[in-house]
DNA sequence: TTGAAAGCGCTAACAG
DNA sequence: CTGTTAGCGCTTTCAA
């Protein structure tokens, strides 16, 4: 196949068009003032010898990168995905790529990859939630870049913020299934250690149950995240094993209420007739299942919409650089045909 | 918050080390052979002074960037989610990062990616698909580095190909449900133009039906990728809408079948009793849906897998650059309840 | 084991 | 409008 020969470089090209490597730079930057026969002779010479510009020599030179560093999760999730989805398009018109890690619900995989990505010099950095190692904070504060913390409301933020709680979202989905008359709710969700949202989440129900006076004891542990349709299904098998006890259960995620919602249905039991279910983060599934099922919407798009604009403004200056930002995303709450 | 002062470079942690930044280059290399009570005071000058290694400047000087650029259709996709995640841990050992972008179906988006990640130049690039731009194809070969296509066999390869035959799965589907008794058939996918797996699958589904005898008339459109579950409940209801006529209906993904399910549903169709239904990609959902989904597993992450140890391989030289490999990872039809 | 010099490819700044 | 010079931070090479 191809030779893997050495790439041509500006002086190569400058030698074909007859000009100095100065001249083919300018001629390449659609801003300078370039006489346009040479700026034509010069974009020849570049396209017959491939010349593609060596981004890394530009910004080394420019001393800016051209990345924004982004660490979620997981890949493999609707919400995360269009997070960055949103993240990537809104910097895009300011030049700015996302340079994307997964840090698998682990905090020692994060550190890795912040340090990873450090040294690629982003000029900002988003990352999911609040909850980080010490070296992984010290590393973030000391690299004096823009950092947002997303898709929570971190007690004590290192940077800026865009989210939401995720404590009160859980709440407002009590209320809704109290206010609807469930007494008996129980909560299908993960380790706590591992994933700060779906502890916050966990918390809000415990909380929005004890101060209704409602019993905040049908905790479900689902295991370690990611908490998908298997694990909601596993432990709605172990909650029906156990007696059910239970009119409505709260779940996690979307994911674990659909897996939950089928375990229903291979028990017998009619959803909401026999038990009501509420999930969160409104993936499609919640709006296609059948029955369709009561969710959160945390406005996913928006949380990486809002950092987008954060960083640009941040970086252009257009916002300042001293005070620390806090931008809530109102979630919302769907009704759907479980609850 | 933070001030934005400037980073700390190798003289400055030399300058407070008291050695020379050659010196501190060294110490920071585990390889390289200094004083231990040299390397121990430049390790503590440089966590006291907060310096990261700058990694652009590095990588410029090695002209090596480290960084292997990938490109996905999309990133909210289980199985390119799983493709990217195997690539990305088998790069991790040789210290290779991905550098991912979406094309989001648009080969015209593909092309601009791979012009952008050319800059950064990456020592290896793996893409999905082997339908590209002409400029694409042409700036691939330029680039002269190992090129991977991936979830394809495509008719005129530009680099390595790691993928499987997507008419070839599709014809396995069909026959599983010819070969049960179905004789109407019908067909949900997309528009061809924009998803050539999409095309292929659809193909495959005509050149069965065909080789049996059977009418392979029953394509239903279900609009440009991507074809979630909104597209195939859309496209089951239409179907439905206009007679149904079919025992059986194959969709060209996991999250369209488990649409079309729940329109079944939401119309009063058993299935299969009335209809069967087939998917595509072994998504969790396929195994959870009730009933479960009769689906092909493309082999996600084994095809990152294969495709980052051909990368490593043709970057470090045990496998030969001059021939250009096809690995065929082979896909295997999963039955499930809902046929 | 340590240091000095050179240069990777590009572009800001200045000069013409 | 075009050219020359210098240098971004690092590591290879050569020398001590």
């Amino acid at each position: 196949m191809r030779e893997p020969r050495k790439a041509p470089t500006m002086a190569d090209v400058a030698r074909v068009a007859g000009v100095s490597a100065m001249t083919v730079s300018r001629a390449l930057k659609s801003t300078s003032s370039v006489n346009p026969d040479t700026r034509k002779a010069i974009l020849e010479a570049a396209e017959a010898i491939g010349y593609v510009l060596d981004g890394t020599a530009s910004s080394f030179r420019l001393q800016r990168s051209g990345f924004v560093a982004a660490t979620i999760p997981s890949i493999d999730n609707a919400n995360f995905a269009a997070t960055v989805g949103a993240l990537t398009e809104g910097l895009k018109a300011a030049g700015l790529e996302v340079l994307l890690g997964a840090t698998n619900y682990d905090l020692a995989e994060e550190e890795r990859l912040i340090e990873q990505f450090l040294r690629r010099r982003p000029e900002a950095i988003v990352v999911t939630g609040g909850s980080h190692t010490d070296r992984a904070r010290r590393m973030l504060e000391q690299a004096a870049i823009p950092l947002v913390e997303t898709w929570d409301l971190p007690a004590e933020p290192i940077g800026h913020v865009v989210g939401f709680s995720n404590a009160a979202a859980i709440r407002t989905m009590v209320d809704h299934f109290a206010d609807a008359g469930y007494r008996d709710i129980a909560f299908i969700g993960g380790e706590a250690a591992r994933d700060s949202r779906g502890h916050d989440r966990r918390q809000g129900f415990v909380e929005a149950m004890t101060a209704r006076g409602l019993d905040a004891g049908r905790l479900i542990d689902a295991g370690p995240p990611p908490i998908s349709v298997r694990e909601g299904a596993l432990a709605m098998r172990a909650l029906i094993e156990r007696g059910l006890g239970a009119q409505a259960v709260i779940c996690v995620s979307d994911l674990a209420a659909f897996g939950a919602l089928t375990e229903c249905q291979r028990q017998g039991l009619a959803v909401p007739r026999d038990v009501a279910i509420g999930g969160f983060g409104a993936y499609e599934i919640a709006a296609y299942s059948v029955p369709t099922l009561t969710t959160i919407d945390a406005r996913a798009a928006e949380i990486g919409a809002e950092a987008a604009r954060l960083v640009t403004g941040l970086l252009d200056g257009r916002i300042e650089r001293t005070e620390r930002l806090r931008i809530e995303v109102p979630y919302r709450l769907l009704i759907g045909q479980s609850s």
